[in-house]
DNA sequence: CTATGTGAATTTATTCACAGCA
DNA sequence: TGCTGTGAATAAATTCACATAG
């Protein structure tokens, strides 16, 4: 909206955007402040520029990936982390085959030599490892400092509870469509 | 479980497992019906069944996919959809390089042929294709009687209102992390 | 007049505590 | 004695309605 121009919008038309009500958009900004003007709705660069701050998205946050076979790859291709400012720094396999090559400008690295990543300061890692693997992976990024996971591996991993986990499991996903199909 | 020879389980073992209360599990099964034995548990076998039944898991979906680029292939391969039922039975593509090969048993066609589909009674579809064809291809697949979507594509789709889609958006789940990052 | 921000009312979800069955 | 199923109590989220500001 900001590149096209326009300045403000209203909590009515912020709902119709992601289906909720226009009170539910108030109420939700109200416990983080009062970031519109009454009359005439939210300025949307200072509302944006809010939003990223509450959820600390106001920064680059370098990410690693680790695991590059065809979800990984997928991952390094998605040109949807660069708007919330994730850039992924480097990327671990352990095929010979993949490492050294580069893709997407990322070099893939030995997974054996995840403990250089210490020096590297990132704090967010990508998990997409074959299932076996996840475990050991898990315990190697949380030894060099990773402070969050997104993982993609159908499988709970443990980590120390100070270390956050988001698990996307597609399966899972999939597998709520069929309640809401007829009968099929 | 069953594999390993048990044959109950009891709510706190289950609760353990997914990371909630033991009462929790008990009331959001007592919504649906009687599945236990007090004094024993629930019998695995049944509590399964049940559930499959519950979220209409319980017959063999015939799934199409559009659009075989990384993440496509990632999903052909993905082992996690046979677990629910889920059979891929068709997958599209609109790059000649590729229709006629085949991944994973699935031969490739070509995506114009969508209407083909027609008669082969899939009634879910998974959307992985670039952000400008997603709208397109998810008209055709309306138009050839798809009932519910699960879409890869971050950017909302436009379907009558008796379809269901599933968005996953991968940069969105990512983003959630930071937010519970310390400082960074 | 328009659109926000928020107390109050209402609805929904979670937690408790325990009766009842194997 | 062990564990379920569920009313009742508590907590949380949503919706309403309207005073207030531009």
């Amino acid at each position: 909206m900001s590149q096209q121009g326009l300045s403000s919008i209203s909590s009515s038309k912020l709902a119709d955007f992601v289906n909720v009500n226009h009170w539910q958009i108030r109420k939700d900004f109200s416990y983080f402040g009062d970031f519109g003007k009454r009359g005439v709705g939210y300025n949307i660069d200072t509302l944006a520029r809010q939003i990223k701050k509450i959820l600390n998205l106001d920064a680059v946050h370098k990410t690693v990936l680790v695991g590059v076979g065809n979800l990984g790859s997928a991952l390094l291709a998605y040109p949807g982390f660069r708007i919330y400012g994730f850039k992924i720094a480097a990327a671990f396999d352990n095929d010979p085959a993949k490492i050294g090559t580069k893709v997407n400008d990322v070099t893939i690295e030995d997974v054996s030599k995840l403990g250089t990543l210490a020096k590297r300061q990132a704090n967010l890692a990508i998990i997409a490892v074959p299932e076996q693997a996840a475990q050991d992976v898990a315990d190697a990024l949380v030894k060099v400092g990773i402070k969050g996971i997104l993982n993609f591996v159908p499988r709970r991993i443990n980590v120390p509870k100070k270390i956050k986990v988001i698990t996307i499991d597609i399966a899972t996903d999939l597998a709520r469509l069929p309640y809401y199909i007829p009968s099929s």
